[in-house]
RNA sequence: UCCUCGGUAGCUCAAUGGUAGAGCGUCCGGCUGUUAACCGGAUGGUUGCAGGUUCGAGUCCUGCCCGGGGAGCCA
């Protein structure tokens, strides 16, 4: 293996990240060759770290030969190194304005094939198929490192308003929401179990055990959707509390919401840089959102010469247009009953209409929440499971949990994907996401 | 499930029914400041699979497989 320039010596392991602290130090990096470029006596190597990039400079010198220089400019694409040398402050330099001037290398290994992700254009199926390859990118680096940044903020957000991480389970006995959409595996002697689509009923139950509680768990949805704003196996984030109402639960989601992008904007700023995101929308992202009810939605719909009526589903294109007139995210609220899930609590005003809210994201990435207040009347429930025809055994003990201490609670659950695509303003869901899930790929 | 577009060299794409090509990559050589470096040379093919029409099919027809974009549904 190929060792030059190296001595015992410990040299502080410097990341790439925090490589302005060690302007001037001798320092060691350790990562991978991302690109390379030579010019005769001198090789430029760009190294990666998983947290940067930076352009390390190995010149004819002492240490480095004419044939040493001639082995670094024909290494392979990713190979591992251990590169020792001292920072220096490089305006010619690309990414961070500062360059390696290369004392030392130590190779660790050399793949042996070429490596298939080039510098250039590729299909989305050549770089879905290499998914586990393709994270090494420096957009795929940096939308993770935004959904990172989602994910530590809804936790710190929510700890800090004293909701509780509870944990839901992944195979369940029966539908949350509707029944065609389900996973479906056997389960030893029970029969029939499936995949989650929502921790939201289980919850419910655990609200009334702690007061405020949250899940972040992934969902998984068999429907046949294939668009870039859907996955079948996705994350979402859960927050139930007890003795919340529609208003409560609509103030958390948009404090929620205006935390976690003011996060990003504060920690991420190199990240949304590397994603040429326009942060100006972003940063207009804090409390109040707008709030317009169902009825007014489809009034403005109208208007703008959809031909939809009172009562209608919206769509991805009407939840477009709706988030067009707005400049940043807006609150849908009161849908009609007949549209909505079989839990939601009725509009005491209008017995047609429930206290729900969706949260339609600004430049048309749809819906990033739905939330509504639940029903805690106990006939009402089982009122409402009959007109579903939902299997009554299946729900005896979510309606336990009206017969013992029953009152009004609410809750949402917010999207982790279509959340970071938005923020990051990724062309698809399936970059938000590490390995992504979708009716036509389970590889890699 | 439906609509729509596509599958040709490792990658991205050309090729009127008539000898399958280019750029990039790779390999060899050159260059002391490159920025997806550049310059010269070399290398590269069961045209997704099966059948059919035709003197002749990458090209036309039928079926299948795989994928992209969208719809419905949803976060």
């Amino acid at each position: 293996m190929f060792e030059k320039g190296w001595t015992s010596r410990a040299f502080p392991w410097a990341s790439i990240e925090s490589i302005d602290w060690w302007d001037g130090k001798e320092v060691e990096l350790r990562g991978w060759l991302a690109n390379r470029r030579s010019s005769g006596k001198i090789v430029f190597l760009i190294i990666r770290d998983g947290t940067g990039f930076i352009q390390a400079t190995v010149a004819l010198n002492e240490t480095f030969s004419r044939e040493d220089l001639k082995f670094l400019e024909r290494l392979p694409f990713e190979s591992a190194l251990l590169v020792r040398g001292r920072v220096k402050r490089e305006p010619r330099a690309p990414f961070c304005g500062y360059e390696l001037e290369v004392q030392g290398v130590r190779v660790l290994s050399i793949p042996q094939e070429e490596y298939p992700i080039q510098k250039k254009e590729h299909s989305v199926e050549f770089l879905m198929e290499h998914r586990h390859l393709w994270l090494r990118s420096r957009k795929q680096n940096a939308i993770l490192r935004v959904r990172n940044a989602v994910i530590m903020g809804i936790h710190e957000f929510l700890q800090k308003e004293g909701f509780i991480l509870i944990d839901p389970p992944i195979l369940t006995p029966a539908a949350c929401e509707g029944t065609t959409t389900l996973f479906e595996l056997d389960y030893f002697d029970l029969g029939k179990a499936y995949l989650s689509q929502s921790g939201q009923l289980y919850m419910e139950a655990a609200c009334m055990a702690f007061g405020r509680v949250y899940c972040l768990a992934p969902a998984f949805r068999a429907e046949k959707s294939k668009t870039r704003r859907h996955l079948t196996e996705f994350w979402m984030v859960e927050p139930e509390a007890a003795f919340f109402t529609f208003e409560d639960n609509v103030k958390l989601q948009e404090q929620l919401v205006s935390f976690i992008v003011q996060k990003v904007l504060a920690e991420c700023s190199r990240e949304l840089e590397v994603l040429e995101r326009d942060i100006k929308p972003l940063e207009r992202v804090v409390p109040p959102f707008p709030r317009i009810s169902y009825s007014e939605a489809i009034e403005i719909l109208q208007r703008k010469g959809f031909s939809i009526q009172w009562g209608d589903d919206l769509g991805g294109d009407e939840e477009t247009a709706i988030s067009e007139e707005f400049d940043r995210p807006v609150f849908i609220h009161h849908y009609p009953k007949a549209i909505k899930a079989f839990y939601m609590q009725p509009d005491p005003e209008n017995p047609d209409l429930v206290l729900n809210d969706d949260l339609i994201a600004p430049e048309g990435y749809g819906e990033i929440i739905g939330g509504s207040e639940r029903i805690y009347d106990l006939d009402l429930l089982e009122e409402r499971l009959r007109e579903h025809n939902l299997p009554r055994e299946a729900f005896e003990w979510y309606l336990d949990l009206r017969r013992f201490g029953t009152c009004p609670h609410s809750g949402f659950g917010l999207g982790i994907e279509r959340t970071v695509a938005w923020i990051c303003g990724a062309h698809h869901i399936r970059e938000t996401i590490p390995f992504p899930r979708q009716i036509y790929r389970i590889y890699p």
